[in-house]
DNA sequence: CACTTGACCTGTCCGC
DNA sequence: TGCGGACAGGTCAAGT
C-alpha cells in the first residue's frame, strides 16, 4: 500500500530516469483510471520538467503548463521499463494505462484493485485541487513539531488519535502502516482519543512519524502485498516492522503476543503491555 | 455537525 | 475440490 514513504521512493526513481523526456505515445486500457477532462494524449509532445508530492499523491509536471496527478490509493504502481531496464513482465493483466516516451521508455500504471486514478490538468490547477488543499502538514517536513502536531489533531479531538492520524486532513502522507508503526514507537494506544493525549504522550508520537517514515524511507518502503517502487523492486521496511503484520508475534520490545483489532475500519496491530490505554 | 459505514474493485486465504 | 465469506485498506459519498 503506497503511503508517503513508498510515494516518495517513487518520486525520486522516476525523476532520475524520466526528466527531459518527451511523450511519444499512451494506452489507455482501463478508461475508468483516468479522471474525466483531459486526456492522456494531451501529454503528448510534451516533455517531463519536475516531480512533486503531495501526501501520498504524485504529480508530474510537464512543460507547456500541463501536469500528470496520480493518486495510487490501494495497489497502484508505476513502474518503468526502459531498454537498459527492461522489465519483460510488463504489461501483464493488471495494467490499466501506459505512457510511452521517444527515448523508448514506457510508464507502466498497473493498479490491481482499480481504485488509482490518473489525472491531466493545467500545472497551476494543482494547486487548486480539492484533495491538494485539503492536505494537512507533511511530517517529513522539516518544521514539524509538536506544535504542528498539537494543532493538526485539534481539527480532530473526538476522534481516537489513530483514526485521526489516517485523516488526511490532520497529517499528509500517513496510511494503516505507519500509523500503526508510529503509535508503537511513542508508546500509545491507538484507541487513546485525541482529547486524552498527554503532553509527553503528544511530544513522544512528534518525534515518532517522522523518525518511522524516514527509516522507511530509507529502506525503500515496505512492500505487503502490491507496492513495487519505479523500478518494480520490493520495499523492505516490513521485515523489521514493530507491529505491522506481526499479529500473534512476540513484541520485539517486551515479548507479548502482539494483539490485533478493528479501529476506524482498518486492522489494528499493537502491543498490549507497551501500549496501555490509559 | 461529527463521526461511521458503504462503495469502489480484485485476489488470496480460510473454514466447511 | 468447490464455494462463500472475511480480509487487505485509500478516499469519497452517503448514512446515522
Amino acid at each position: 500500500v503506497p503511503e508517503l514513504p513508498e510515494v516518495e521512493t517513487i518520486r525520486t526513481g522516476l525523476s532520475k530516469h524520466l526528466t527531459n523526456q518527451t511523450v511519444s505515445a499512451f494506452t489507455l486500457l482501463w478508461p475508468n483510471s483516468v479522471t474525466p477532462g483531459l486526456s492522456l494524449d494531451s501529454l503528448i509532445g510534451h516533455t517531463v520538467t519536475s516531480f512533486r508530492r503531495f501526501g501520498k499523491l504524485l504529480v508530474i509536471d510537464f512543460t507547456d503548463d500541463l501536469s500528470l496527478m496520480a493518486h495510487l490509493r490501494m495497489t497502484g504502481q508505476l513502474i518503468l521499463s526502459t531498454p537498459t531496464a527492461p522489465i519483460p513482465t510488463l504489461p501483464d493483466r493488471t495494467t490499466r494505462a501506459t505512457l510511452s516516451f521517444t527515448s523508448s521508455a514506457t510508464l507502466f500504471f498497473n493498479d490491481q484493485r482499480k481504485f488509482g486514478r490518473l489525472t491531466v490538468l493545467p500545472t497551476p490547477e494543482v494547486l487548486l485541487d480539492p484533495f491538494v488543499t485539503s492536505l494537512g502538514p507533511d511530517p517529513t517536513d522539516p518544521s514539524f513539531s509538536t506544535r504542528v502536531l498539537t494543532q493538526a489533531l485539534a481539527h480532530h479531538p473526538g476522534l481516537s488519535v489513530k483514526a485521526a492520524l489516517l485523516d488526511q486532513h490532520t497529517l499528509a502522507g500517513i496510511g494503516n502502516i505507519y500509523a500503526d508503526e508510529a503509535l508503537f514507537a511513542a508508546r500509545i494506544h491507538p484507541s487513546t482519543p485525541v482529547s486524552a493525549l498527554t503532553t509527553p504522550q503528544r511530544r513522544a508520537l512528534a518525534t515518532a512519524i517522522p523518525a518511522v517514515l524516514n527509516r522507511a524511507l530509507s529502506l525503500g518502503g515496505s512492500t505487503s502485498r502490491n507496492y513495487l517502487n519505479a523500478l518494480g523492486q520490493r520495499g523492505a521496511y516490513l521485515d523489521t516492522a514493530s507491529v505491522y503484520g506481526r499479529a500473534g508475534l512476540p513484541c520485539h520490545s517486551c515479548g507479548t503476543p502482539l494483539a490485533k483489532f478493528a479501529l476506524a475500519g482498518r486492522g489494528t496491530s499493537f502491543c498490549p503491555r507497551c501500549q496501555r490505554l490509559r
